[in-house]
DNA sequence: ATTAATGTAGAACAGTGTACGGAGTTTTGG
DNA sequence: CCAAAACTCCGTACACTGTTCTACATTAAT
């Protein structure tokens, strides 16, 4: 499962420059493509861990052995699937608005779209970046085009909020799966849990800080401010450049 | 390898209020902390993936089915580690400094941490909240007793340091792994991926501004600078609410 | 001393990823 | 036109995995 000696490269040639038709023998009956839908089908339906390479074959009436000859590994086959995906996505700088408008709406979108695919989530997709991945954050610099930051701030700015985005769906993907569970007395998670928290709480006298939350409180809206306060300390630094630039006009 | 349903209740069970003494049959031959030690032993030497049931066993002198006499699942023996490791950390409150300096050594520490310990940042430990974790929280808001943020805003901020260090470990601690890896030729993971990166962005002239990237680009100095920005627009914050308090303050 | 309860662990079950080897298919070279 | 090479397909097999079952040993309560 960890990655191989051997499939490194050919997972590469698969993200970048594809399978290529063979000369002899057979013709394919199935190509990477539909192997790559086929294996986001059974992820959607029935979650990561239950993604085998047999259930895939099976889903193209195809022997487990056969994916083999599309894919060299499973984990490359993750690999495509992560990178299809991230080609879905559409391009951050073609978004309309000021930067900021554009960082906030692919941020939520992003939200929504890890939140209705959990999957993608919890691949790790390893080291491989694909062309679409590579595509999205080229896009993702240039929102920061005429803003004064250079490429490497710009950067900083799309790894923090994707940071943001990651952290918060983690949490809320868990909620989301625990939110469906009952026990056999019809208790929820959330109930069951509260109930060891509140117990240690009074017991020990401890964790006041969190007390002080607001309750119910939003993780929505903990997600949106932490947005905001970096955003706002990335608008005083455009504001900076966009003195500094005036200055420089003055002077020469 | 779900959450089960049965094992909900097991599992907070041990992690807040451990293992009974059974009252009659054959004396505890293994502790839980013993077991998680082990299993945090295999997991260090030999990588989360290759942690199994068998091996953890085996490091005990045990069979493996014992193991399920003092944890009923590798679920919650997972999230069992998770809180222990959070147990190590120190607690963010009484770290000397202002809050913004707390923030920072407490951010730099986890992520420090993490890489030490990747198989951290690979687990999942399910939905489950173990007393450490919730003993961390609650101390991590109470960095900003005084700032003038109410404790909702004060759990954004944590959250998103949170979210700024899990996204950039997840990156490093891919490219440390793909540091040590030669193809049959000698050729590095950078180097090959890098072919075929370049390749890709002469023939089809996309890409320009990742080609901006001063290179070599590097990875801290991305985080350091996110977080920097992020800080910025919670002084910000800060900054209204001690002006608003002050106000308040005047008119009374 | 008997009984109930419990820890231990070997064996077994249903999975998993994937390597191997053979059978069948297509193209190429002579 | 035929043989050899190249290739796809896939049944089988191997070494694993988490977990349950069952028999047995051990301890405490009655």
């Amino acid at each position: 499962m960890s990655t191989a000696r051997k499939s490194v490269e050919a997972t590469l040639d698969l993200l970048w420059t594809g399978l290529g038709r063979p000369k002899r023998g057979p013709r394919h009956r199935l190509t990477v493509q539909r192997v790559v839908e086929a294996a986001m089908v059974v992820a959607e339906s029935e979650g990561v861990e239950a993604l085998s390479m047999r259930k895939v074959a099976a889903h193209l009436d195809v022997g487990a052995a056969t994916l083999y000859t599309y894919v060299p590994d499973k984990a490359a086959l993750l690999a495509l699937m992560v990178d299809e995906m991230t080609g879905q996505a559409p391009l951050p700088h073609t978004r309309p608005g000021t930067w900021r408008e554009k960082v906030q709406a692919w941020a939520r979108e992003d939200l929504a779209s890890f939140r209705a695919h959990p999957w993608l989530v919890e691949i790790t997709s390893g080291p491989f970046i694909g062309p679409h991945a590579f595509a999205w954050t080229d896009s993702a610099i240039r929102v920061f085009d005429g803003t004064g930051l250079d490429a490497e701030e710009a950067l900083a700015v799309v790894e923090a909020v994707d940071g943001l985005v990651q952290g918060h769906v983690a949490k809320v993907i868990e909620a989301d799966r625990a939110r469906g569970w009952v026990d056999p007395e019809g208790r929820s998670f959330a109930t069951i849990q509260e109930g060891y928290l509140t117990t240690h709480r009074i017991e020990a006298g401890r964790f006041e800080a969190i007390e002080r939350l607001r309750d119910p409180y939003e993780p929505v809206r903990v997600f949106e401010r932490a947005l905001a306060w970096l955003l706002d300390g990335v608008e005083r630094r455009v504001a900076e450049r966009a003195a500094q630039g005036r200055a420089e006009d003055g002077t020469l």
